[in-house]
DNA sequence: CAGCGGATATTCT
DNA sequence: GAATATCCGCTGA
């Protein structure tokens, strides 16, 4: 039989570890978002990993901006970012404060609150598309910019919360490239930080980074 | 299914 | 000006 999931919130010491060691442990951990229309929960199915200074992927490696300055802040924190003028996707702090790694948190399978994610997703063909991508994931869980910096470790009435759950065993644990960053699968210098739940249909499809070409 | 154009913030050049 | 941690709707096989 299978185990209900821990309901129990993860620690902030958690998420102060190398984000290599946290990224693959996010798999099957519970996110809970609240809002006033109601709670969303879902399960991790899919990350990938920004490390900070040493990584030329990294919102952090040209150093702190406003946009990145949540990153170089204590972990457990949530890093919220607006990507091609039109998308916020969702990272999770990690490391010791300075350090300016997170999470990326890419996808996922809606276990609670499915109704109210449909409502936000009206172009999700089926319930394993409402959170299949990171854009997918934080407009499924009305995730925007009036969460960046807030804290994912604290008691009380938090807008976003992440449970232990029931971690995906390390032998179900796939990884790979990066999806869409510049660098990875075609010059050989490549992270294989994304991780992934083995067959799990929530996953999104990989996409190699492709340079946009300038409108006319 | 593959391919591509549009949306247009943020950062770097 | 150009690239980017993306997604959607359209076109054509």
């Amino acid at each position: 039989m299978i185990a209900s999931p821990d309901r129990t919130p993860l620690p902030r010491e958690f998420f102060d570890r190398p984000v290599l060691d946290v990224a693959p442990d996010l798999l099957g951990r519970i996110l809970v978002r609240t809002t006033p229309d109601g709670p969303i929960a879902l399960r991790l199915t899919e990350v990938e990993a920004y490390d900070g200074a040493d990584d030329p992927g990294s919102h952090a490696y040209r150093g702190r901006t406003a946009r990145n300055d949540v990153m170089f802040g204590p972990p457990g924190h949530v890093y919220v970012y607006f990507t091609y003028g039109m998308w916020f996707c969702m990272n999770l702090v990690c490391g010791p404060e300075g350090k300016a790694s997170a999470v990326l948190l890419r996808a996922g399978e809606i276990i609670e609150g499915a109704e109210l994610a449909r409502t936000r997703r009206l172009s999700a063909r089926n319930d394993k598309e409402l959170a299949k991508g990171p854009a997918r994931l934080a407009t499924a869980l009305g995730v925007d910019r009036s969460l960046n910096g807030t804290d994912a470790c604290t008691s009380g009435d938090t807008p976003m919360k992440v449970l232990a759950g029931t971690p995906v065993p390390r032998d179900q644990v796939r990884n790979g490239p990066r999806t869409g960053v510049a660098g990875e699968g075609g010059n050989g210098d490549i992270h294989p930080w994304r991780f992934w739940s083995a067959n799990d249909p929530t996953v999104s499809p990989y996409r190699a980074h492709v340079p946009r070409r300038r409108r006319s």
